[in-house]
DNA sequence: GCCGTTTTCGGCCCGACTGTTTTCAGTCG
């Protein structure tokens, strides 16, 4: 089985999966731990911040946690050769279609290999020969399924589709206040909150996790039921339920008693990874953490596999008390990805993460000022921004318009334009001055195309009239990874070039990042006194939070833009604040929590 | 197969839900 020799990350993360599904297959009880190691390999591939094939050329891929001397061998044998012997051997016997049947949800290995064997599935369109084969009724004619089970894996199959995007937190966001709005208007409900990576702000939402403390579970459970938005009801029990939005977008209830309701919000916010983590910390304690609550292991010699289900278990009716409990501080949400955050809360060393009062300006807005461009124009007037600028509280904005397009204007043209809209923000300044409004100061700057070739499409006399430019990539997204760096350190070095920006240029469930070295590029952002843009915009959110991590730990600093086209659009940048909270950010690593005063003296030396 | 502020060997998170079953296996998060 010959493969390409450059796997990218997810291909890399199929096969790893598909590995451990064969393991599975051929005997789970012999390989539980190798599979369940295989699984965590094919995440840690996932979650990789660059390139699996990249690390392996700087040999640096078995530092990757959950990758070992064995597994990066068998990568390193098919990043050179193209294939690996001992990855063929293990997946040899198993067909191909049981690999896109677990794909669907409900069907893990097991269930995936009877259907391909009883059921002789087709190994070019497995889902559409299953799918056919299922409502011809053939799954209830075999041993172990019923009715029920075709039924259900009828739909799962037509909803694999639909769940291919992940939600926009945005979106998320949205569906999950409704919901909690809705959860509130009910009698036995006493708290409702979201879960999950929604509660944990991450870029991107799979499922909707919601949770209530209730006085009744089972009228709680009921009533979500009722969801006059729902689809349909995906299952029902004595703890949870699920239901199933417009757009195939699942949503799952908890409830639990108030007594122990700050269990089951540590329990769900997760991430699994944290909670896999402080589970692992708390059984060296002798502690056994679950949703219900903490229970003390007790040793019996006899039984020494067997958990003493008597054992008193202590509740908790807020999350601060259970961490606190475990001997660590209550650990922010945003945090709980278990990149270290569990050992600086035993030290009390978690940061001071950033919140949306600290932020005193937003530096990227797009406004009316038409600059004719090629991009995208704002549609909010200079005067409104400010407006809302005020009513946000910020001290200073910048405009920063997408520069003028190349095409019909010459150097006089650019001179021209700019000089125009130089002696606008300047009127407006003026105005400023004399009124009380909070915004004191609008900066007049300007987004900037890093054309193909790394110059910049603006000539010097024009940049002149600039207090500093954002610079970003619009185009060429596919230059391998040292031609993109060289091209965006070429037009970070012109002087005015002070902020990189939407820096990854990824548009989520649309675009994949460019590649680029980032510690070349976090490295002369240092050296030469530039930022770097953490974009507001959730379908950007970019720079994405683990690489703000890594921008943090070196000390680079990093600025706020919501990107705005339109002033409602202002209201996104607590977007960019999340982002800086998952990537371990405070004040200090913000360029826009500075006041006006500082800001100023810190771009004075642009020339 | 991976991992290590008690370990380079001996561990490896925990429970709910579903559908098919008379006590459980498979899947999921």
């Amino acid at each position: 089985m010959e493969m390409d020799k450059n796997l990218r990350n997810t291909q890399i993360a199929d096969l790893l999966k598909a590995i451990a599904a064969s393991y599975e297959i051929k005997d789970a009880d012999k390989n539980r731990f190798r599979i369940i190691a295989y699984e965590n390999a094919a995440t840690a591939v996932e979650h990789l911040s660059s390139e699996a094939k990249d690390l392996w050329d700087e040999g640096k891929l078995d530092d990757v946690s959950g990758i070992g001397k064995s597994i990066e061998s068998h990568l390193g044998e098919i990043f050179t050769k193209g294939r690996s012997k001992h990855f063929e051997e293990v997946l040899k016997d198993i067909p191909r279609s049981v690999f896109k049947m677990i794909e669907v949800s409900g069907i893990g290995p097991k269930t995936a290999i009877k259907l391909a064997e009883e059921l002789k599935i087709s190994d070019k369109k497995p889902l559409e020969d299953l799918l056919k084969k299922a409502e011809k009724g053939r799954i209830r004619e075999l041993d172990g399924f019923g009715e029920d089970s075709e039924r259900s894996i009828i739909q799962s199959i037509k909803e694999v589709e639909g769940r291919e995007n992940r939600m926009l937190l945005n979106y998320a966001e949205e569906k999950a206040n409704e919901l909690i709005e809705y959860m509130k208007k009910d009698k036995n409900t006493v708290k409702a909150d979201v879960l999950g990576s929604l509660r944990r702000k991450s870029s991107t939402v799979g499922d909707i996790d919601i949770s209530v403390a209730t006085k009744n579970k089972q009228q709680t459970l009921q009533y979500f039921t009722e969801y006059k938005n729902a689809n349909r009801v995906l299952g029902k029990g004595e703890a949870s339920a699920s239901i199933i939005l417009p757009g195939d977008k699942q949503v799952d209830l908890k409830v639990s008693d108030i007594d122990s309701y700050g269990a089951l919000l540590q329990h769900f916010t997760g991430s699994k990874h944290h909670n896999i983590a402080l589970r692992e910390y708390a059984q060296k304690k002798d502690l056994s953490l679950s949703e219900y609550g903490i229970r003390e292991i007790k040793k019996q010699k006899s039984e020494s596999k067997k958990k003493d289900k008597n054992s008193k278990l202590i509740k908790f009716k807020s999350e601060n008390d259970f961490y606190e409990y475990l001997g660590m501080e209550w650990i922010p949400p945003e945090l709980r990805e278990d990149r270290g955050e569990i050992k600086a809360a035993k030290e009390n060393m978690l940061p001071n993460l950033i919140e949306i009062k600290d932020i005193k300006a937003d530096l990227q807005i797009h406004s009316d000022f038409d600059i004719e461009t090629s991009h995208d124009l704002g549609q909010s007037t200079m005067e409104d921004i400010v407006k809302k600028a005020d009513e946000l509280d910020y001290e200073y904005v910048a405009f920063t318009e997408h520069n003028p397009s190349q095409k019909g204007h010459d150097d006089k043209d650019f001179l021209k334009i700019l000089r125009n809209k130089k002696d606008l923000v300047d009127e407006l300044n003026d105005k400023l001055k004399v009124s009380s409004g909070s915004c004191k100061k609008v900066f007049n700057s300007l987004e900037i195309d890093i054309l193909p070739d790394g110059s910049l499409p603006v000539p010097d006399s024009a940049l002149e009239l600039l207090d500093f430019a954002l610079i970003s990539i619009h185009s060429s997204f596919s230059y391998n990874k040292n031609k993109m760096t060289d091209r965006v350190l070429k037009a970070f070095s012109h002087p005015k070039a002070k902020i990189f920006a939407h820096p990854t240029a990824r548009k989520i469930n649309e675009r994949e990042s460019i590649e680029l070295d980032w510690d070349k590029i976090f490295q002369f952002s240092l050296d030469n006194k530039k930022w770097i843009e953490i974009n507001a915009d959730p379908m950007r959110l970019d720079l994405p939070d683990f690489l703000v991590k890594e921008a943090v730990e070196k000390g680079v600093k990093l600025t706020m833009g919501t990107d705005a086209h339109y002033v409602t659009h202002m209201d996104n940048m607590k977007y960019a604040v999340y982002v800086a909270r998952r990537g371990w950010a405070t004040i200090n690593d913000i360029i826009n929590t500075t006041s006006l005063n500082e800001f100023t003296e810190m771009i004075c030396d642009i020339k």
